[in-house]
DNA sequence: CAATATGATTACCC
DNA sequence: GGGTAATCATATTG
């Protein structure tokens, strides 16, 4: 036991080890090793509050692991505590036995403070282990409850509601831009980057099989569609909404029906007055209508219509990338034509 | 239980 | 830096 004592104190000295640095890095990074708050209780009630303060259900999640981590924490503390007091009680202990010693041979100062530093060092290797362990829970702790792939949770109803709707709504350029992302992100209560990787996988997945799409599409376009022109087209006899339910939809709009609804959208779009919503509002029912109305099968009929209206089956670009915004969302000031050429990627 | 759906991560590209 | 495509790891479903 001495051996290891007089290995270990002959080569390192007071310079920082960088192991040793490494790990107190790493725990005050990870707020195991931060400055102690005033009150001893402070610990529960400030992750606590931390929790409290941003994302709703994202902080529930952690807070498991924050409490998880106060725990350590807390041993930590009371262990590197405990340490320190043994130190300091064995050396007083030790000089105490000098002193005594002292009476019958002489002690020189030197062979004091050489006692002292070997338990100093003693003890600090014992806190390195300490550190050590400390980190090594910290890390099994955050691939538990911070690897998100390993704990992944599907958003909930209303989310994955507002999200469907912002894609279908946008089918022709499903690209939010960072303010929508934000928007999107408060709205279904996620971050901006789960928002990101929903329309990621969204716009892969769906460009993959669209048939396998075809109903939520369906769905999805029909219900804004039916939502936009009962706001637009004032009143009117509208339509009934028929069940917004995906095998129905196809015969729930009939072909004059759609070119009704189009044919509104067409004028109020020219009549160009109040831009903005209403404007970003009828982009918006482009997309669904051609959408539902592809769907319909108005194929036979309109022909014009239907060469523009054909979706993404035969779609020249099927890439979205490929077409950037083409006036989308910006120009609500365009002449009716405009709304075909538009539509017509 | 297998099969599918789904959110996150990765590699690679522009 | 943001996009796609492939992939992973889990959740949900039948």
């Amino acid at each position: 036991m001495n051996s290891v004592l007089s290995i270990r104190g002959a080569q390192e000295e007071e310079p920082p080890d960088p192991q040793l640095m490494r790990l107190d890095n790493m725990l005050l990074a990870e707020g195991v090793a931060g400055p102690e708050k005033g009150g001893g209780s402070a610990a529960a009630a400030a992750a606590a509050a931390a929790t409290g303060g941003i994302g709703a259900d994202n902080s529930a999640e952690h807070s498991d692991y924050r409490a998880k981590l106060s725990q350590i924490r807390q041993i930590y503390h009371t262990e590197l505590e405990k340490y320190e007091q043994a130190c300091n009680e064995f050396t007083t202990h030790v000089m105490n036995l000098l002193r005594e010693q002292s009476r019958t041979r002489p002690i020189s100062p030197k062979e004091i403070e050489r006692m002292v530093s070997i338990i100093h060092r003693k003890f600090s290797s014992i806190q390195m282990q300490l550190k050590q362990s400390t980190c090594e829970a910290v890390m099994i702790l955050r691939s538990r409850f911070l690897d998100a792939r390993r704990k992944r949770r599907n958003f909930n109803k209303q989310a994955t509601e507002i999200l469907n709707e912002y894609f279908y709504s946008h089918l022709s350029n499903p690209y939010p831009s960072e303010e929508a992302k934000e928007e999107l992100a408060k709205k279904c209560g996620i971050t901006v980057s789960q928002v990101s990787n929903w329309f990621g996988n969204k716009r892969i997945r769906y460009k993959k099989n669209i048939s396998k799409f075809q109903e939520e599409a369906n769905m999805y376009a029909a219900r804004t569609a039916v939502n936009a022109t009962s706001v637009s087209a004032h009143g009117s006899q509208a339509n009934s909404p028929s069940t917004p339910n995906s095998a129905g939809s196809a015969g729930s709009f009939n072909m004059s029906n759609s070119g009704d609804l189009f044919m509104s959208v067409q004028s109020l779009n020219g009549d160009s007055y109040q831009g903005g919503q209403v404007g970003a509002n009828i982009q918006s029912q482009v997309d669904t209508l051609r959408h539902v109305i592809s769907q319909t099968g108005g194929y036979s009929d309109s022909l014009a219509a239907s060469q523009m209206y054909s979706p993404q089956g035969i779609n020249t670009n099927g890439g979205w990338q490929d077409a950037p915004t083409p006036s989308s969302v910006t120009s609500p000031t365009e002449g009716p034509g405009s709304v075909h050429s538009d539509t017509s990627n």
